[in-house]
DNA sequence: CATCAGTTTCAATTATTTCCGAAAATTGAG
DNA sequence: CTCAATTTTCGGAAATAATTGAAACTGATG
């Protein structure tokens, strides 16, 4: 009965693990990456390189790479077990963490150099007399002010409390 | 006086389309379409593939399909001249409107497919009575929950007016 | 200082996505 | 129906991104 458990899980987890990591690819985040995220999100201890590299069957460079790249954006957590050399990955798994990191680094990449265009050419345009001059820089000026919104925005949602945030979204829902 | 007005606009507009396209590879949105619907939205009138191709310089399968493509998601509109039989496009302007149906969009090819991972994986692995079955059950069902509250939010926020988007801001951003 | 476990880097390969160009299909006018 | 204008499709070329595998590096230990 044991046995069968843990084989379901088993099937589950690897289920979650390949499915987790093809959505990735959609995200603008690299499937091995999501993969690797996926399979600690749902692991009971720390893995080691090594360990991640045989689950998934991928090389070392790769794990490595993106092990490194999941840290840098805050989603895993380096630990270090004691007389052991070695580094272990630990995920973030509260899943409101999880997306105000991933909301932090979407805005990042995809919010912020929309809005440093958009402010260029807004400038650059600004003050040409001709009615097709006047109506781009409009344009401009109205994605500016859009852009900018949306960044505010992403700031307050990424540093909200979980708490609060259900409290607006029963506003926003209600 | 003139010469110089248009040279102003034109090279403004050019950066424009030029970054604006550079930005969408970065969106997950490839770099044709995005060109395209800049060129277009900051077009005094409707253009025709030819002129698409020849102003972007590029393939006519490449425009083509980019057109089509930006029609489904609803940012581009056909428009037919009298007495012309070539078809003309025109791009939505309203900076909100587009915000919705990029929203829309992304939450279709983002968020629908990974509630459905979830929700499976949840499925599957409920029941598992061991205590790494249960934990992944649990984390399961949370991100499912969450997942599914961000569903919710995102079509809210698909519908709403901008009057209203406006004065949600002002509570959130006050 | 030689060795060993482990980490990091990187050139080469492989996979994926985008794009072209030309041919095929469709449409409307005459 | 025929023809020319226009749209659509599609196989493969070109560009881009991900991954490998092996070598270089690091620093702790005897």
């Amino acid at each position: 009965m044991k046995v069968k458990a843990d084989d379901r899980l088993e099937q589950a987890r690897e289920e979650f693990i390949a499915q987790w990591g093809a959505m990735g690819t959609q995200w603008g985040i690299n499937r091995t990456m999501a993969q690797i995220h996926a399979l600690l999100m749902t692991a009971a201890e720390p893995m080691s390189t090594d360990e991640v590299m045989e689950a998934l069957e991928i090389s070392r460079g790769n794990a490595h790479a993106n092990l490194k790249e999941l840290v840098a954006w805050g989603l895993l957590r380096v630990v270090v077990k004691k007389g052991e050399r070695r580094e272990y990955f630990e995920a973030e798994k509260d899943v409101w963490r999880i997306f105000t990191v991933v909301a932090r680094e979407r805005k990042r990449r995809e919010i912020d150099p929309a809005l440093e265009v958009v402010r260029r050419c807004a400038e650059e345009s600004r003050g040409i007399a001709t009615p097709e001059g006047r109506a781009f820089h409009e344009q401009m000026r109205q994605l500016e002010e859009f852009v900018e919104f949306a960044s505010r925005m992403a700031d307050r949602v990424a540093m909200m409390k979980h708490g609060f945030a259900i409290q607006m979204a029963a506003k926003l829902l209600g």
